[in-house]
DNA sequence: AATGAATGAGACTTCATTCAT
DNA sequence: GATGAATGAAGTCTCATTCAT
């Protein structure tokens, strides 16, 4: 981090606690500019369909955007249960919630089926965009990230049956 | 691992070279139990979207049946990007093939669409139920993992669109 | 050591109080049989030159007998300053005596230089005996270690002055 | 090493890599001071008698100057077979071709006798220094190590014969 | 404020020794 | 007596954090 920062080590020192204050940091930044994203969507878009699309580029997008990054955000982050577990309950929490929100709006709407827990399509949506990030940090392949994005949410939406 | 097994520190090297070792032979352990469940599911349900369902369930089945076990999976073998990179390849590459197989066999048969790529598919409904994992872990309730396997599947079949 | 005798790990203790107590009782074993086999030497012969003679060839044939057990005595044994106190103090310093008095024999009778001092003539003779068993153990080639005795004995009477 | 230094145990870390490249930076270091001093007794010295004298010296001034560093090249090193194995094929090489080519040099010259190996001169005279090192290091008197070369090169150089 | 060498707690590992069988 | 699995102290090494400059 220092080093990509180009200072030296005990000067991040200086503006973070600790090495667990500064993880914390990076991931409020980067839920922050989520939530900024995820608002901006939600302000622009009325079609709920569309706006869980524009969520899910917008996700990975922001991930794909820098993979030393996204290792930290997927690797880093999930050190410890305990460090997870604070996090999760906050942040995160409120970004799913938007998901939750849109699916709940989308069959306030009657667009999607009430037969669906918001929550758990939430966690779904999530889960499946998470695993894409995932996989394509373990690739050796250099392929566009947000190019599954369209896909995802097509599989979210209709299924997969025929 | 010691502690919780109730011996010597030392003990444990007498069944395993290192700690890596260790890790290494739990993961397999645990996808050898995957794949076994996976081919008897298999070979006893002949619908795709039923094999899926039980798919689902006896992930979800095995992940819950313990907690301390559970959170070794989720969270001790995402420590580092070398180690995930290692095992991501073999097993685990097995065990979404399972999934991406029983897609591409849906398609063949006319009942899952053809617009969906089967590897992609199973990403999903793989990250899907990791994400059902992660957040029983981290949650304080103490539900019951399974319950989620049916919900999950009838959302990758069916979709959220009404 | 247990391997090789054929016994447990846990048998070796019954019979030796430590590994140090171990190692100690292998030395005096050995000084045993060196002194035992000195003492022949200077009982059946009468010249001081053919006694080094002898005593050289009977230190290097001891050695070389058992190339593990060389290794014990060249490296094991002086693994630490404390142990090698311990004994050098002892058993190391009668053998020493042998060959010191052979060489004051040797003055007195007027054949060997009176200004060499028979202590350092001892340990100058032994530090070349020592050196070619080191260097036995360290080489690859697996050469008869007993063919340097005279070469050595040869230097040791007569130097290497033309 | 680090109390030594006055430094913490981590300390040591920022200069060498391992315990082993420690030992091995102190063995050539070592090494490298007494090639360097072997060298200039051989340039500035015409006679081989001489020269040993003088390589003599230089060998038990170098160890006597510094207890603890001689401690550490006489009982350290020799710890296991594998590192004397490693180190002893090269730069001790090295070392002991400078007392081969000399007393080679001495046959050529005809002032030392052909009948002796150069090869064997050299270690017995290595082995009789080490001895000498060795000796002072485990005595409890703090005589002059130095003192002792001379006695030894005559020893090597005339024999013990009267 | 910035530096980066120094720190030392803690992680992984070994191996001399013990002890229940 | 014999066994060898279990022990845990001690060794090597790392890395998050500190501090003299």
């Amino acid at each position: 981090m220092a080093r990509a920062a180009g200072v030296a080590t005990g000067t991040v020192y200086l503006y973070f606690r600790s090495k667990d204050e500064l993880l914390v940091s990076i991931f409020q930044r980067m839920m922050r500019e989520a939530m900024a994203d995820a608002r901006t969507v939600l302000a622009e878009i009325d079609d709920p369909a569309e706006k869980l699309r524009r969520l899910a580029r917008g996700h990975l997008e922001r991930v794909g955007r820098d993979r030393e990054f996204a290792i930290v955000c997927q690797v880093e982050f999930r050190h410890s249960t305990k460090f997870m577990e604070q996090f999760s309950s906050a942040e995160l929490r409120d970004y799913l919630g938007v998901i939750r929100d849109t699916i709940a709006e989308g069959q306030a709407r009657g667009v999607f089926r009430t037969a669906i827990s918001p929550t758990l399509g939430a966690k779904v949506l999530f889960g499946a965009l998470d695993e894409m990030a995932t996989n394509w940090i373990l690739s050796r392949r250099r392929y566009a990230l947000t190019a599954d994005a369209d896909a995802v949410v097509d599989l979210f939406l209709n299924g997969v049956t025929a």
